[in-house]
DNA sequence: TCTAGTTGTTCTGTTATACAGAACTTCATT
DNA sequence: AATGAAGTTCTGTATAACAGAACAACTAGA
């Protein structure tokens, strides 16, 4: 499915650590019920001897934590790897101002905010408020999303050198995810020109169904989107929404955001900078 | 200062794996500023190109984030790991449900909230709800604390058979933290068993001056406790605080966690079963 | 209780790989 | 320009990582 067995991306790759975080990536797509040593050496293609040695390892890191059910032994996540999570995400300079206005969001609109960056060219959500309610967003932060179906991934790309989000879209490209998912790359540009004019972008059902998103971007001292802002509902959950109404609502805060960190807000962009 | 040179922990131990881990944990050290190669090569003791093949497959895997600035490089923790971070804490059932409690607990009392469980015989924060407030704990998720001097590591000691706290202690010894730290044994004890009896423990700035923190054990279905809940305060911020009563609202929140997953409440703990 | 079939763990020889150091390349600063 | 300090590439060699097989621990079935 995944390209996991990149074949020495690098010339400079080390196998046996690569290996590892390969271990570690499939520890984290089954976490839930954890690994047997058999089942991680399956997964990424060694011998059971080679996946004893480098579950050894991470195990003697605090990377990964074993738990003996009888005679057979289950492999997880270890917690260290939380305490690395938080770093990475508090790294993020961004996500320390931005805790507060989430809140706001999230209680100004009722639904789940959320704030992304772009990585590789994928939107990477790295923080979160959820919405009260019994339908919570699956446990998502850090992971890649496609850019050209989220209401973030839109937003952002909407603020790029069009030569960039070019290059993007051709090493990406725009898998169908659903039947609103745009394919086309000319009406893909076609949106980002209306995102990048009105300050907020619209997710309706193009990465799932039943899933309404609205982002706005944030922009740091230069003018640049470094950051979006958005939030997501299930249509079921709400009747009428009004999306210039909700879209302003997002801009706004996001707008808050890019004024705490000496940024421009989308309106000042507008008049000013070039969008270049 | 911290024992990262381990000689080959375990003999199975990979040790260029074990450097990339190192690695990781060195950037957590330093996450704020990033690091160069230069810096991360003195700070795990290996040459210049071995550090930087040691970045090259880590970044290859998203797992470190690279942006050049200038002629030189910085180097941080990458957004796969807040991905495998989140799953890791996610891994662990009890925080689903503990969620809600947790920002109950923390409206209840005003205070920040944390929740930890046991690993390797350290406490480790999973999940936490800050306080509203100028001061805000640091982001210490998922780091592992001393289990003497905190609230969470005291409540979950107290619940867990004496010879392995004696184990645990042997080898975690009790490192003085503040002219408050319990560094007996003896002492330890006597505060775990009465801890037990009232069902919440108290660090008064027995880890940091001017921190109070009150915790209480959450119990499963065989009356194990699993995981620990605790507030923590500074103590400039609250003029005089009602310990018995702060004690009795955080162990009725643990109480109702440990009902959710089908554990025993304390009272009824201290009515039934042994303390074993 | 014995047997068969799991699992995880240890051992071993060989190959290929990870390593340090030196050479080379960018940049920034004087 | 010239110096220095970073990152990057190259290369030979020691050794570490690998697969496979042997072994141990445990489970389930008869």
């Amino acid at each position: 499915m995944t390209d996991t067995n990149q074949p020495a991306n690098d010339k400079y790759s080390l196998r046996s650590v690569g290996r590892a975080l390969d271990v570690l990536v499939a520890l984290g797509r089954d976490n839930a019920k954890g690994m047997t040593v058999a089942e991680i050496a399956e997964a990424i293609g060694v011998s059971k001897s080679t996946a004893f040695s480098l579950l050894q390892t991470l195990i003697a890191h605090g990377f990964v934590a074993d738990s003996r059910i009888g005679g057979s032994r289950q492999y997880r996540l270890g917690t260290v790897l939380i305490h690395l999570g938080d770093q990475a995400a508090s790294n993020i300079a961004i996500s320390q101002t931005a805790m507060p206005v989430l809140h706001q969001l999230m209680e100004a609109t009722g639904m789940t905010a959320r704030l992304a960056i772009l990585d590789e060219g994928y939107a990477v959500a790295i923080a979160r408020v959820d919405a009260p309610g019994i339908f919570k967003l699956a446990p998502s932060l850090g992971r890649r999303e496609l850019p050209h179906c989220s209401a973030v991934g839109k937003s952002l790309l909407a603020h790029i050198p069009q030569e960039r989000v070019a290059t993007l879209l051709s090493r990406i490209g725009l898998p169908r995810r659903t039947d609103r998912t745009i394919t086309e790359p000319a009406k893909l540009i076609e949106d980002l020109a209306l995102i990048a004019w009105r300050g907020y972008s619209v997710d309706d059902e193009e990465d799932n169904i039943g899933v309404l998103c609205v982002g706005a971007a944030i922009y740091e001292r230069g003018g640049e989107a470094i950051a979006a802002l958005s939030v997501t509902t299930l249509k079921l959950e709400r009747g009428d929404i009004e999306l210039a109404k909700l879209g302003a609502t997002v801009r706004a805060h996001a707008d808050r955001i890019s004024q705490m960190i000496g940024g421009p807000t989308h309106a000042a962009l507008k008049q000013g900078g070039g969008s270049r």
